[in-house]
DNA sequence: GAATCAATAAGGGAAACCCACTTTTCTTTT
DNA sequence: AAAAGAAAAGTGGGTTTCCCTTATTGATTC
């Protein structure tokens, strides 16, 4: 017989890191061999220990789950990690990834698709539900670019800033106020930050601007 | 033997489903009788079942859990429910408790206290954590806390379930799709919310929104 | 039984927003 | 020097929001 998988889950909500853990201890190949409920919490346990794979909840109290992954990746380069996330893939999946993620998993999928990313990761391959894989093909493959860069780094300083205005519900009017220019101008930018972000319309800019917002700030790609 | 008291679960992450079901089944009294994603479905499964607890998560899409102990309560008003939630008490506590529910447990919280908390709920009584009981007890005695008072608290459920979607960066027209409610109903919404938390335009009103993010706020440091 | 509150909805006019184009002026890059 | 990019602004027209007022229905309260 095999030996079993070791996984370690970060996870600040006990409810669901005993719920998975036992859902995990039940796979006759597959082990819990720990869990935290923070990333400290989680850097100190790891010490003492060399599992197959890392289970980390994106959103962690504290630290986020995409930070977690960056260090650890400094650490233990060759130790995988999926990201479970309560929130839709568009807007995580791919930081997620560019961090180090090997896979991503909502928390909104069947147990069998935990499972299957798990197995999936632990055999050193990746996991992304179909969709969002097929989207960042599409993106690698369109985007000429190295692939290494968020597409908000894309934005110009000016840009940028307009975008963050947005993300604090500053409507076009007061961001023109505020800015001291013309309400023409600010509607330029919108049109030109939708097309660097390949947003198709103002509200998903809203929603977007609104997602990308403060305490996620370090999450952002990075050269 | 005595015979296990029958559990039926309501959460739309089937991993947590999953993670919860085994977690009671495993518990020589309890046991779970059915679960579902959401609230029709919930409502329909029930017809043919007779559950001694209804265990519903509080954020579900489409109607939310209390919506969902609202129409049940009508339905069945002996029937317990206890609500799960990843928002902290102050929030929700109130609400689900003037809904019908018979106690509210943090995903936060421990398995324990989880499974403490569905005993006691099952046997008649109430839960709520140590402080948010007494935090009750003191308002229901008169004892204001004046700096302790949210304004938003006095927004009815329904109001609050717009701001939060305006806080999501849903735009009117989006918020009555999503609600299956006329524009012109969302609109009195707006003037009604604006109203009641002293806010002058719409403009502030969606900053207000979008600065009043409750999972963020959980995370911030609390006096 | 009257009053208040909550939820839902409609009307209408003014204002703001959205979007596709076009333009000018500077810089920077090739 | 030509090309490309960034910043700023305008035209014009269709759509949406905003805000105020009024209304109905059902519950709760006094």
């Amino acid at each position: 017989m095999k030996k079993k998988k070791a996984v370690f889950i970060v996870d600040d909500h006990p409810i669901m890191r005993d719920g998975i853990s036992q859902l995990i201890d039940q796979q006759p190949d597959l082990e819990v061999c720990g869990s935290a409920s923070s990333a400290p919490e989680a850097l100190n346990a790891l010490n003492g220990l060399a599992p197959d794979l890392l289970l980390v909840d994106i959103s962690l109290s504290g630290m986020n789950g995409i930070d977690l992954i960056k260090i650890v990746k400094k650490r233990s380069p060759r130790l995988p990690a999926l990201i479970l996330s309560m929130h839709s893939e568009d807007l995580y999946a791919e930081r997620a990834i560019r961090a180090g993620a090997k896979g991503y998993v909502m928390k909104h999928a069947s147990s069998d698709t935990l499972l299957a990313a798990i197995r999936r990761v632990v055999e050193g391959r990746m996991y992304l539900s179909p969709e969002m894989t097929e989207k960042l093909l599409e993106k690698a493959a369109g985007g000429n670019l190295p692939g290494n860069e968020s597409p908000v780094d894309r934005l110009s300083d000016r840009e940028l800033e307009i975008f963050k205005l947005i993300g604090q519900g500053l409507r076009p009017q007061r961001i023109a106020e505020e800015l001291l220019l013309s309400i023409k101008t600010v509607e330029t930018y919108y049109s030109r930050i939708k097309q660097k972000l390949n947003i198709k319309d103002a509200d998903e800019l809203l929603r977007m601007a609104i997602a990308w917002h403060p305490d996620l700030e370090e999450t952002k790609g990075r050269s």
